[in-house]
RNA sequence: CGGGGUGUAGCGCAGCCCGGUUAGCGCGCUUCGUUCGGGACGAAGAGGUCGGGAGUUCGAAUCUCCCCACCCCGACCA
């Protein structure tokens, strides 16, 4: 491809609109432009590495017997009814004004729809149905360039089984080849358990990568690999400490001490002495959730500990059941259900607020003094902290969701009725499995991975060309001339190359272009080198740098560095 | 949806608080000349509904009100 006849518009100053390193390089060089918040055109470059990645997609899913289909954007709202998921959706899924369609956010409707009436025997079963197309979802804020839009490319595939022993198999496979895509794509990432959600599935996985970006929390041991959602990780972290004697309650005066931070220094002891309490609302009872020290709540882990509807209690309330405002709260006296984390468990001699404003308690012994409390984990898991499974130090960071694996079961084919007869002839419904791939989420999370001050460091295989073709100063007939034969003897040897054959762009413009737009080697052709013969080989990884004799170049370029 | 911010030439910004020539600056763009290995130099040019609407005023980019778009934080994310 020649860039003196291409649309590959870099710019050199950084646009405000991005903030996150694979946004701004994306518009940088020239890969992609939005159009509106959430929705964007890919420019030619872009849009070819897009193609490497829904290929390599494709080659793995078929590897596994998947076979592509290509589904309607726009579907009847009436299907989507009968799965009770335009309310489910709510404002996330799109409707067209004119008509009763709506834009698809996904399509096991659509999967089941198909199935319905056409995989009626067993012997039709198991069927691996797969999509590498747009979908739509009114995202209410869109964010971190294409990684969170409203209109983004996602490959889902739908595995149909007559039971849930095939489901395992079709769920394997896909665990696999999913492993397989993103370590051909060269992502690091690593695969999160999650819990099945309201779907009412059984088994779910996500695969993730470490990012700023990211809108999970995960915990991920490096070592032994442990990796969970924030909301339900666990770790080893230090309890409360016992001591041999437990001293009798008294109370201290504290005027304006509220937080532990504040109640520490004041008192001139450690956190681990002290009992943080926390009110909520339980299907509109209050508890006392007791937490040491400055742990925080982890609301997941207490709505799943509670079920029901859990909140926390607003101000006005604290006063009302407690007799103090937040910062004086403890659990000595408090007139209804108290609950603790683990690492509390028997501790003695704590600190905690004394439910009367600028007081607290000293020695306290929950054993003692609360003999009924109930003690669960329910504390969120910190960076530092050991691994649960390994011992060793745990990592707690942001993640974005590249793919996601899941054990649908028959919630679908029970609502449209897609049944099939057993060797006996009696009717099932067919158990189904859903399978997602964000595309662009690989796209951005590579160049999250890949870069340098200078711009984006692709490799192999999602490189949109293998080499970028230098031409110092094309008004030299000389290195116009060699270059126009590099460049037709590169791609007769199999090679993709950009050639950056403009003539009105000086070498220091070209240099930063092609570091910016990211090709793993350059070809630098030049008149100082020329005149002996020679032409520069860069690679654009290490910045390292070597001048061969054109001759010997094609030979070179199997093993430049 | 709550909070914060921005909107002025293709891009990045100044001007606005304190209203008053012809709205500036850098980059980019056009033409000519020079230059040609790390974002060149000179000269001459083109390019603007100052996000939109209404209002105040002799006069609005600037003040007031309403609306829209975009960005960030949060909520949300089967």
């Amino acid at each position: 491809m020649r860039l003196s006849k291409s649309f590959v518009p870099t710019l050199k100053e950084v646009p405000t609109e991005a903030v996150i390193p694979s946004h701004i390089l994306m518009i940088r060089a020239g890969l992609v432009r939005q159009l509106s918040a959430g929705i964007y055109s890919w420019l030619p470059i872009g849009y070819k590495i897009i193609r490497k990645i829904m290929d390599i997609i494709r080659e793995e899913m078929n590897a596994i017997g998947g076979q592509e289909f290509h589904f309607p954007a726009l579907n009847p709202k009436e299907i989507w009814e009968q799965t009770g998921r335009v309310e489910a959706f709510g404002d996330i899924l799109f409707h067209i004004k004119n008509r009763e369609y709506v834009l698809a956010p996904t399509h096991e409707e659509i999967v089941a729809y198909h199935a319905k009436g056409s995989l009626v025997s067993y012997k039709d079963l198991p069927q691996i149905w797969y999509q590498i197309q747009t979908k739509f979802r009114n995202e209410p804020r869109p964010r971190s360039g294409v990684i969170r839009g409203r209109q983004f490319l996602m490959k889902d595939a739908y595995t149909l089984d007559r039971d849930f022993a095939g489901l395992d198999v079709g769920y394997a496979l896909h665990e696999k080849a999913y492993k397989t895509i993103f370590n051909r794509c060269g992502l690091k990432y690593f695969v999160v358990g999650a819990s099945s959600g309201a779907m009412g599935g059984s088994k779910s996985e996500e695969f993730m990568v470490k990012s700023d970006a990211g809108e999970d929390t995960v915990a991920h041991c490096e070592k032994c690999g442990y990796a969970a959602n924030a909301e339900v990780a666990q770790s080893v972290a230090e309890p409360a400490k016992k001591h041999t004697e437990s001293k009798q309650p008294y109370e201290i005066s504290t005027p304006d001490v509220k937080s532990i931070d504040e109640l520490c220094a004041f008192l001139k002891i450690h956190e681990h002495e002290t009992a943080k309490s926390r009110i909520y609302m339980h299907d509109g009872k209050p508890i006392l959730v007791l937490m040491l020290g400055n742990d925080e709540v982890n609301e997941t882990k207490l709505g799943s500990v509670l079920g029901g509807n859990v909140r926390s209690a607003h101000p006005e309330e604290l006063k009302e059941i407690t007799g103090a405002d937040a910062g004086s709260i403890g659990p000595i006296d408090f007139k209804h259900r108290i609950i603790a984390d683990n690492l509390l468990k028997d501790g003695n001699n704590l600190f905690s607020g004394a439910n009367k404003n600028d007081y607290h308690l000293g020695g306290i012994d929950l054993k003692r003094d609360l003999p009924t409390l109930e003690y669960f984990d329910l504390r969120t898991a910190e960076n530092g902290e050991k691994c649960i499974r390994c011992g060793s130090t745990l990592e707690v960071f942001k993640a974005i969701e590249l793919g996601h694996i899941f054990k649908l079961g028959t919630k679908y084919s029970e609502a449209l009725g897609v049944n099939y007869l057993d060797e006996n002839g009696k009717e099932h419904p067919i158990v189904m499995g859903s399978y997602g791939i964000g595309v662009e989420r690989i796209f951005a999370c590579f160049i999250e991975q890949n870069y340098d001050s200078k711009g984006i460091v692709w490799k192999e295989p999602l490189s949109p060309f293998d080499i970028h073709l230098i031409g110092l100063n094309m008004k030299n007939s000389e290195v116009a001339k060699t270059c126009e034969k590099i460049y037709i003897d590169l791609i007769s040897d199999g090679y993709e190359v950009l050639f950056d054959d403009r003539n009105d762009v000086s070498a220091g413009f070209k240099f930063n272009d092609a570091d910016l737009l990211g090709m793993p080697v350059q070809v630098i052709v030049g008149e100082k080198n020329l005149k002996d013969g020679n032409v520069e080989i860069k690679n654009r990884r290490t910045g390292e740098k070597k001048v061969i004799a054109l001759n010997s170049m094609m030979d070179q370029l199997q093993e430049p560095f």
